[in-house]
DNA sequence: GCGAGGATTGCAATCGATTGCAATAGATTG
DNA sequence: CAATCTATTGCAATCGATTGCAATCCTCGC
């Protein structure tokens, strides 16, 4: 028991006595070998708990089933795994490869880091690639994309790259958000968040479509940037927005982590949510709904995102060709809003 | 460029003029081979952008560089990463993987699943397993404890397998978190958490260690018992305890979720936080310190998990031995039991 | 001037599985 | 009864890299 078997296929084989060509084809279910010598054989690999040797396997097929999901870092916080809502569509994207039966590798990457467009497709480690993460725009994508390398993005694509992407519909989700804070009244609403991820650009601009629409003027705008933790949309909240106060009776945060951070300095300092300041997110993650007062929040289906992207991955590994898509979100109206 | 090349160490190894042989010890920087060689290979190597192949490399050397960490599900929730602490621990081990040089193989796996134990292993996909996972007892941790696999758990042993493992002192912590609250002024304090999970096992005993020094006899005992999700929290609170009220004045959860989502409940009710019931999670998760009160919890040691997960097991891999370890927490007080 | 010894390099086997093609045996047909 | 066909199985090459051992070429000392 101690000792660690190292069953190959040739062990099957000799056990089974047959050669290793009929084992490799009866294992895989070949009808070309007798329907008894088929189960012959992988009643014995079963009975050792046999297990192809996956290097060999896919050495020699030039196939390794296996998709690398690469979290790129947010070039400011330098952590890679931090926002819960990346944390949700992983868990997704996982348990989707694992039902088609793909390993997954997971790696984290800072913009300074090795080339992975190479790492892990020129090495065979991986099929395909899966980028996820709100990073600012990265230049790596576009040479991908433009060899024509099996990657799928999360996100918004940009004006010079065009992988093929999935992602929200952005400048709409966050129009509709921002006109709701209005319907409630509010008249001075600040935007949260980094313009200079490409994501959060279209929800500015979606922002900006709202009060456009509202009838109000580009002065009316307020942007502070702040990168995608609680504390940072904190720190930035107390430094930029109380000033306002108490003219400023809205916030539209880039995500919910950013709300809740700066729902925290508000209410620290005595702000009645949603009575002065009404607030809304970006996201739902889990939190969202179980905070005080609960955050009104645009929805992103992660659920469908996360599938979408192993698919089109899939579909576009084996040849077919597919496009980008952008899912349809939803406003979840909560306390942070309701006044 | 549209081409995918494929280059092999055969190509570099042309391309130079030399063996393969030699141009497998240059890459390698073997230092039997000459300096001026070995550079030119190198530079050949690099201007073609060569990518030694993974498979290859690890079939003939019988190392794959690659470590697989499999979270499990909870049995219940049937959803794989949920809570936010996994998560965590999940960043800082792809991250130590990364800056070690690993690849790392994300798992996510149902109970019912398919025995990974060999999967992984037998399979060679992988060097070594981290399993990380509040899940419930799981008999294939004792199985590949008893093989004398290269694994490492997070959590706790419990008594019949003994795989390292690397956690938390869950018993001193929670007695400290409820010590806390009983010297607020709390005297029915409610335990909130599965104890069929062995960490939370440790959790309550603490909690009941608390209440016996403080001479409360063990009817003064309440556990309640959720799974790991503010949801579900939300509801046992719901159901079990505003019937309490209102002697019920503090409550002990075993997770962050957890406490959140008995937080939200007890506001909706109209109970005030701390004054009326104090409040004490576990893990120290992001969003504890930015919800409204900020909460009270006994913060694990994630970087320092992570990277012990990974040193201990990659010690285990060369041969060296190792024991298992329970890293001190800390018990951060905020506003949820101030008062 | 020749053998010893060191520095480099290459040959060929190997890791474990897959697969095109050939080989064998038994069945069928004219 | 010979010839052809079919169903099964095995041989051997192959995927791309690594490595023990042998081969080669110099240099040096006596």
């Amino acid at each position: 028991m101690a000792v660690r078997k190292n069953l190959t296929l040739a062990d099957i084989a000799a056990l089974a006595q047959v050669s290793e060509s009929t084992a490799s084809r009866a294992l895989r279910d070949n009808p070309v070998i007798n329907i008894d010598t088929r189960i012959r054989v992988q009643e014995i690999a079963k009975a050792h708990q046999f297990n192809v040797n996956a290097k060999a396997r896919s050495l020699r097929t030039q196939k390794s089933h296996t998709i690398a999901v690469i979290v790129l870092f947010d070039a400011k916080t330098q952590q890679a795994i931090s926002d819960p809502f990346l944390l949700e569509i992983l868990g997704v994207i996982a348990d989707e490869l694992t039902r088609r039966g793909y390993d997954m590798l997971l790696s984290t990457s800072k913009t300074t880091d090795k080339d992975w467009q190479n790492y892990y497709l020129d090495s065979r480690r991986a099929d395909g690639l899966i980028i996820i993460g709100q990073g600012e725009h990265d230049p790596r994508i576009g040479q991908l994309a433009a060899i024509d390398a099996p990657v799928v993005v999360w996100g918004a694509g940009s004006d010079d790259d065009r992988p093929i992407f999935v992602g929200s519909q952005n400048r709409i989700g966050a129009m509709t958000a921002t006109s709701h804070l209005l319907a409630q009244g509010c008249s001075h609403i600040a935007f949260l968040g980094d313009v200079r991820h490409n994501e959060i650009e279209l929800r500015y601009a979606g922002y900006l479509d709202a009060l456009a629409q509202a009838g109000l003027d580009q002065s009316a705008a307020l942007q502070i940037t702040t990168d995608f933790t609680a504390q940072d949309a904190y720190l930035k909240t107390q430094h930029y927005l109380l000033q306002r106060l108490p003219e400023l009776d809205g916030i539209f945060a880039a995500s919910d982590a950013i709300a809740l951070g700066a729902m925290k300095a508000l209410q620290e300092y005595g702000v009645a949510i949603p009575r002065q300041v009404a607030i809304c997110g970006f996201d739902d993650i889990a939190m969202s709904a179980y905070c005080s007062p609960s955050l009104t929040t645009v929805k992103q289906d992660t659920q469908t995102g996360g599938k979408l992207l192993v698919s089109k991955l899939l579909a576009r590994i084996d040849g077919e060709s597919c496009d980008s898509e952008l899912l349809p979100v939803r406003l979840l109206t909560r306390q942070s809003s309701a006044r």
